[in-house]
DNA sequence: GATTATATGGTTTTT
DNA sequence: CCATATAATC
C-alpha cells in the first residue's frame, strides 16, 4: 500500500487523522478537498479496521462517488472499498427507502417523479380544483412546493401555517396549501415520490420509526459528507438524526461556493454544525494547488466583495501566470466565433488538447452560439446538461411502459401510454378514466381494469381491454424474465421499436437509436455486477434499474471519460471540475448576475459566489468575455457589461475586442475595423452597434392576428341539411360561423368544399362531409 | 379521434 | 428562437 499520509500538507494532514468525534472541513476551492476525503476514508479502513460497510459518504454526484471508489481501492489496492455506502443524498436514501418502504405506507416498487412528472401532476391537481393554471403556473407552485418540503414543512403544516397563508394571499395564490395536500395525497396514492420525498420520507422514517433509526445509526459508525454548503435543511436533519449515536460526522465545504440555495440549500447548515455537536474540530484548507496566482487573486478580490462570509486566506505557491483576458464582442454570434478562434489559436501555440478547454455559461441557452461556431471550424466538443438522454420523448415514453409494470399505481406513466402507440383510446376517454378514479379512489389502471363495469362504448372497451391484457401479458413475464428480456418482449409486442424504425426522417432516425440506446443500457445493468450486501437490494429487477436512472445526475452519463473533446456547461455543473483554460461567456447585466437575482442582497451575493466558482475552475487560463447585444427571446437585447468585470483589478487584465471584421482579438494592435478603433478602450459606454445591426421587421410581414370568431348562436330550427343540394349563391347558416352565402364550389363530387363568405366572420372554406350547415334559401 | 397548423409564452441554476 | 398548448381541419 502506498504511503499516503506522505502526499498530504499539514492541515490535510490534521484532517486525515482526526478519527472520532465532529468534524469540520472549511475547504477552499482547489484545496485538495476530494483527496482529503478519499485518504480520510482510507486511512479509518487502512489504519483503524473500521469496516466499510460502517461508512456512509455523499457526494454531490453518483460520478463523484465512483471517482471516490476507485481512488480508495487504488491506495489500498483492495476491492474491499466497494463495500462503502456511498453516492448522492437521494440515492442512497433511495436506496434504504426501496427496503423501507412500507413501514411509511408505500410499496418497495415506488416510483420516483422526477421534475417533469411531477409538475404534470401538479397540473392534474390544478386543474381537478378548479384552478386555472395560468394562475397557478405549475411551474411556480412545484417550486414553491420544493421549498417547503426543503424546509421540512408538510402539507398540512403549509396549508394551515398563518404567514404562509398571508404570503401566497398576497401573491395571488391562495390555494397552493391545497394544491399541495392534494398532490401530496396524489404522490402517496400513485405509489411515488418526487426527488423532495426522497429526504422527506428518510427523515419521517428515522423520526417516527426508532427501530429503523438505531438499525441506521448501528450501521453508519462514520458519516462523511462532501459540498456540505449545498446541503438543505431536510438533509441537515437527517444526519443530525443518523450521526446522534456516534457523533462521528465529518463535513466537508466552502462557503464561497455555495450556489443552490435555490434548492434550498442554506450556508447556515456550516455555522449551525458548530452549535449542534460538541466540541467540533475545524480545519482549514487554505493552499489552493489548482490555480495560477492571477487567477486565485481576482478571484479573492472578487469574493471579497460579499459581506457575508467566513474568514479564509486563500493562497497558492504557483506561478503567477498569464494576465486575465477581457474580450467584448459585438453580438453572441461574434462570442462564439471568437471563444473557437481562440481555441484554435491556443491549441496550436501552446499543443494543448481540446480536454484542456471548458467553456462556462450562466444559461443552458447560452450553448447555441459556442456550438455553432465550434462545429463551423470542426473542433469537437461536448456539451453538458440540456435536456439529458432519459428526458427525451421516446425514452420516456418507453420507459413508462416499464414503470406501469412495476407499479400499476403509477398514472402518470399509464397516461403517457396508454394511447401511444395510438390505439383509440383519446382524450374523451382518458378524461372520462380519470374522473371515475378520483370517484371511487382508485389508480385508473383499476378503472381499466374493470372497464366493462363502467359503461364505455363498445369500441372503447375493446381498445381498453386489448390494452390491459397485453399489460397484464406483460406483467405475468416480470418474475420470469429479466429487465432486459422483459424490454424488448415490450418493445416488440408494443409495436414501438418497429414503428420508430419506420419513421426515415432524420429525427426518426435518432429516436431509433436513441431506444436501440436505452435497450443496450438495460443490457449492460443486468450484466454488470450489484455489490448486494446483507440481503438487501441486490436484485436485478426492473424496480431497481428505474430507480438507478431516475437518480443519474447529468455528471454521470458522460460516455467517454476521456473524449478529447472542449466541455460547455452551466457553471453550475462545472463545480468540483478543472481545466486548464477556461472561458466565462456572457458576462452581461441581466444574464449574469441574472435579472432573477438581482433583488435581494442575498441574491446578488449567490450571483457572485457562481462567478467565483466559474473563475476558480481555471488552472492557468482565463477569459471573461461579454457580447454588447444577443438574441433573446428571439429578439437582438442590448446590455452592459457585468458589474462583477468592474470588481476585477485592472492591473491583472488585458482588454481585448472582437467584432465582424477583426480576427486576431489578443494583441491585435491598430488592426480592426474604423467602428472598432474608435470605441477602442471604451468597454462600458453605451455604443449600439445592436440598434444597426437589428433589422426592424416590417410591420407587412408580421400576418394580422386571426380573427376571433365571432359567437354565432344557432337558430332555434337548426338542423343540418343535405349537402348534396348546395349550389353557389345559396344562403346558409353554419353552426358556429353564422350566415353566410356560398362563393363558390370545388372539390371532387365525394369531397365537395364549398368557400363561403359569412357575414360575422368574413370567407371560410368548408369541407362539406364533416360541416354541419343548414339551408336557409 | 388523429393530424396538422397556429398561438402563446417563456429562460436561471438541478437532485 | 424554441417547445408546448390549443385550435382547425381532415
Amino acid at each position: 500500500m502506498r504511503n499516503y499520509l506522505n502526499e498530504l500538507n499539514e492541515m490535510q494532514k490534521q484532517a486525515v487523522l482526526h478519527k472520532d468525534g465532529p468534524l469540520m472541513i472549511i475547504a477552499g476551492a482547489g484545496s485538495g478537498k476530494t483527496k482529503v476525503l478519499t485518504t480520510r476514508i482510507t486511512h479509518l479502513m487502512a489504519a483503524h479496521q473500521v469496516d466499510p460497510f460502517n461508512i456512509l459518504a455523499l457526494t454531490f454526484t453518483n460520478k463523484a462517488a465512483a471517482e471516490m471508489k476507485e481512488r480508495i481501492e487504488h491506495i489500498l489496492g483492495t476491492s474491499e472499498a466497494r463495500n462503502l455506502y456511498i453516492g448522492t443524498f437521494h440515492s442512497v436514501f433511495a436506496r434504504i427507502l426501496r427496503t423501507e418502504a412500507p413501514k411509511i405506507g408505500y410499496p418497495n416498487n415506488f416510483t420516483i417523479y422526477d421534475t417533469d412528472d411531477a409538475r404534470s401532476v401538479i397540473k392534474t391537481v390544478i386543474h381537478e380544483l378548479n384552478l386555472d393554471d395560468k394562475q397557478y403556473k405549475p411551474n411556480v407552485v412545484y417550486n414553491r412546493i420544493s421549498a417547503a418540503k426543503n424546509a421540512l414543512v408538510g402539507p398540512e403544516e403549509y396549508a394551515n401555517d398563518y404567514h404562509l397563508q398571508q404570503e401566497d394571499a398576497k401573491a395571488n395564490r391562495p390555494m397552493l396549501g391545497q394544491i399541495f395536500v392534494a398532490y401530496a395525497n396524489r404522490c402517496f396514492k400513485n405509489g411515488a415520490m418526487d426527488f423532495d420525498d426522497l429526504l422527506i420520507k428518510m427523515y419521517e422514517l428515522l423520526k417516527h420509526y426508532p427501530e429503523a433509526l438505531s438499525k441506521y445509526q448501528h450501521k453508519f459508525k462514520y458519516i462523511l459528507i462532501d459540498e456540505y454548503q449545498d446541503t438543505n435543511p431536510a438533509q441537515y436533519e437527517i444526519i443530525k438524526l443518523l450521526g446522534a449515536m456516534h457523533e462521528n460526522v465529518c463535513v466537508v465545504g466552502d462557503d464561497a461556493q455555495s450556489i443552490y440555495s435555490f434548492r434550498g440549500a442554506t450556508i447556515q447548515n456550516i455555522l449551525q454544525f458548530r452549535k449542534d455537536y460538541d466540541d467540533v474540530a475545524i480545519v482549514k484548507l487554505e493552499q489552493n494547488y489548482r490555480s495560477t496566482q492571477n487567477i486565485l487573486h481576482i478571484a479573492n478580490e472578487v469574493i471579497r466583495n460579499n459581506k457575508s462570509q467566513i474568514e479564509k486566506r486563500l493562497f497558492t505557491g504557483n506561478e503567477e501566470g498569464e494576465k486575465i483576458k477581457r474580450v467584448r464582442t459585438l453580438t453572441d454570434n461574434d462570442e462564439g466565433k471568437m471563444v473557437a478562434d481562440t481555441i484554435q489559436e491556443q491549441k496550436l501555440r501552446y499543443h494543448l488538447t481540446h480536454n484542456d478547454f471548458a467553456i462556462l455559461y450562466r444559461t443552458n441557452a447560452q450553448s447555441r452560439s459556442f456550438e455553432e461556431a465550434l462545429r463551423r471550424m470542426g473542433i469537437p466538443y461536448k456539451i453538458y446538461g440540456g435536456i439529458s438522454f432519459y428526458q427525451r420523448k421516446e425514452i420516456k415514453d418507453f420507459l413508462a411502459y416499464l414503470r406501469l409494470l412495476v407499479n400499476t399505481h403509477d398514472d402518470e406513466a399509464l397516461k403517457r401510454i396508454i394511447n401511444y402507440p395510438a390505439r383509440g383510446i383519446g382524450k374523451t376517454t382518458l378524461e372520462k378514466v380519470s374522473l371515475l378514479a378520483n370517484e371511487k379512489n382508485v389508480s385508473m389502471w383499476e378503472v381499466l381494469c374493470n372497464a366493462a363495469l363502467f359503461g364505455f362504448k363498445s369500441g372503447t372497451l375493446e381498445s381498453v381491454d386489448n390494452f390491459v391484457t397485453s399489460i397484464k401479458m406483460f406483467q405475468s413475464e416480470l418474475p420470469k424474465k429479466n429487465a432486459y428480456d422483459l424490454a424488448i418482449l415490450v418493445g416488440k409486442n408494443t409495436g414501438i421499436v418497429k414503428e420508430l424504425f419506420n419513421d426515415k426522417t432524420t429525427e426518426g432516425l435518432a429516436r431509433y437509436e436513441n431506444v436501440q440506446e436505452l435497450l443496450n443500457s438495460i443490457k449492460e445493468f443486468i450484466e454488470t455486477p450489484l455489490n448486494d450486501e446483507d440481503g438487501e437490494v441486490g436484485d436485478k429487477g426492473l424496480g431497481t434499474y428505474l430507480q438507478q436512472i431516475s437518480l443519474l445526475t447529468d455528471a454521470d452519463n458522460d460516455d467517454e471519460e476521456n473524449a478529447d473533446k472542449v466541455k460547455l456547461m452551466t457553471i453550475h455543473a462545472s463545480k468540483g471540475l478543472e481545466f486548464t483554460m477556461v472561458f466565462v461567456a456572457g458576462l452581461e447585466e441581466t444574464l449574469f448576475p441574472n435579472a432573477m437575482s438581482i433583488n435581494t442582497r442575498e441574491e446578488l451575493e449567490e450571483e457572485r459566489r457562481l462567478f467565483y466558482v466559474a473563475i476558480t475552475r481555471a488552472k492557468s487560463k482565463l477569459v471573461l468575455s461579454y457580447a454588447n447585444a444577443r438574441y433573446r427571446f428571439g429578439q437582438l437585447q442590448q446590455n452592459d457589461p457585468s458589474r462583477f468585470l468592474d470588481e476585477i483589478p485592472e492591473e491583472y487584465v488585458e482588454r481585448s475586442y472582437s467584432g465582424q471584421a477583426s480576427r486576431n482579438h489578443f494583441n491585435n494592435g491598430q488592426q480592426g475595423t474604423a467602428f472598432e478603433r474608435m470605441n477602442r478602450g471604451f468597454g462600458y459606454n453605451n455604443f449600439s452597434s445592436a440598434q444597426a445591426l437589428e433589422k426592424k421587421k416590417p410591420s407587412y410581414l408580421t400576418p394580422p392576428p386571426r380573427p376571433a370568431v365571432k359567437e354565432h348562436i344557432p337558430s332555434n330550427n337548426f338542423e343540418a341539411s343535405s349537402t348534396s343540394l348546395l349550389q353557389e349563391g345559396q344562403k346558409v347558416e353554419h353552426q358556429k360561423f353564422g350566415f353566410g352565402q356560398i362563393v363558390k364550389m370545388e372539390g371532387a363530387s365525394h369531397n365537395p368544399i364549398a368557400t363561403i363568405h359569412f357575414e360575422q366572420n368574413g370567407e371560410k372554406k368548408i369541407m362539406l362531409n364533416y360541416a354541419k350547415l343548414r339551408i336557409v334559401e
